[in-house]
DNA sequence: GACTTATTGTACCGATCGGTATAATTTATT
DNA sequence: AATAAATTATACCGATCGGTACAATAAGTC
């Protein structure tokens, strides 16, 4: 209807609380933090997004479609071997656990370390749990059903294999953060590969 | 010289001080989770400990000294083949991260995440950032000292090979925190150790 | 027993926590 | 222009944060 207009942009406001979270986790992230690296005060950012576990639960939506999966088309590129599918896709979220223009590591991994301290309200944690199995259930499917993941055998115990690499990407999220380059990352990124048989 | 005797066991309040850092994180455990756990008030704490941060660097060096060091010597048994030692050292890490009696996963990789967020002081800092190098520089003097390792050629590239298995051990502890059970970590230890040659 | 020293429980400090009441301001509708 | 609806800024709420002052208590020394 009517009403004074919204004077600053919303996804660009979650995406500054998304930022904050990433860096300080969710209970280490104070309101003061949030609104003032949203550039907003609290009664905007109460009216627009709930409470503090509305904006984080929204926050990680947001991760989760804009950095999760948008790197799945790498897995399945025409006319590329499996293995090289598999390991652009795997690098592509390493560099992303790597890059300057926002927090280290991976807001999942971190959040979800925050779910075992039993400060976390329930909505935000059965999100993260479900975040946290993500990457672990798509590479399973890959393994199944990729034609060339069946002539190499990955089929096979394809679901322990999967959490193999969610493993190694914990790790590597982990190392990110403690500021490890890049270089060092895909080191292990290939031998995790080697690991399974590639 | 003289006084009142201390009412309290200072070992057993900084296991208990430990155990709540570890399943809360430095940030997040507060004064009071920490004093009703130990089992004192405040005054006790700060004339026994110092003041949180002091505490906190405490309970680090006791996990270090009480949770790290102790597993050493799997890897130099005689008469077992490395790769039986190292993957006795390995598990006995990973089934460190999902015992019961205490939070699970890795208190120094919880811990050195939150090192991110800037609200760490800097005596705890340095600490956590040294203590999370610990078992990559461990494994590396491994592989170039132990005869069966230059065997096995392990001492080539030493410290890449040391890092994926930290890595690795900094993935299992994410996992476990998040609930995985043991048998799925064993599995990832395997093929972590199949990544490396072995 | 007097005195000193250390630990204990209680009660409090200023600052910050997540969250909100209120009123001024800005917009669309009539 | 008048009205209704939405956003803004300020100032505040009770609760908790890390930390401490103070008085009572319990021990060793003389």
């Amino acid at each position: 209807m009517a009403g004074r207009k919204r004077g600053f942009d919303k996804e660009q406001a979650l995406i500054a609380a998304m930022d904050v979270f990433w860096k300080k986790g969710f209970v280490g992230a104070s309101l003061s933090d949030l609104t003032q690296s949203m550039g907003i005060n609290k009664p905007s950012m109460y009216s627009t997004f709930g409470n503090k576990e509305a904006l984080f639960v929204q926050a990680t939506q947001f991760y989760i479609e804009r950095r999760a999966k948008d790197q799945i088309q790498l897995l399945h590129e025409l006319g590329v071997p499996l293995k090289t599918r598999l390991k652009n896709y795997l690098m592509s979220i390493v560099a992303g656990q790597c890059e300057t223009d926002h927090p280290k590591g991976c807001y999942i991994v971190l959040c979800q370390s925050e779910v075992a301290s039993g400060d976390i309200p329930e909505e935000a944690r059965t999100l993260l749990t479900q975040a946290g199995e993500y990457i672990q259930s798509l590479l399973t499917g890959f393994f199944l059903e990729d034609p060339e993941a069946k002539r190499l055998s990955l089929n096979i115990n394809a679901e322990d294999k999967a959490f193999c690499l969610a493993t190694m990407l914990r790790g590597t999220a982990s190392m990110a953060r403690a500021e490890k380059p890049l270089a060092n990352l895909e080191y292990v990124v290939d031998h995790s590969l080697k690991g399974i048989g590639l």
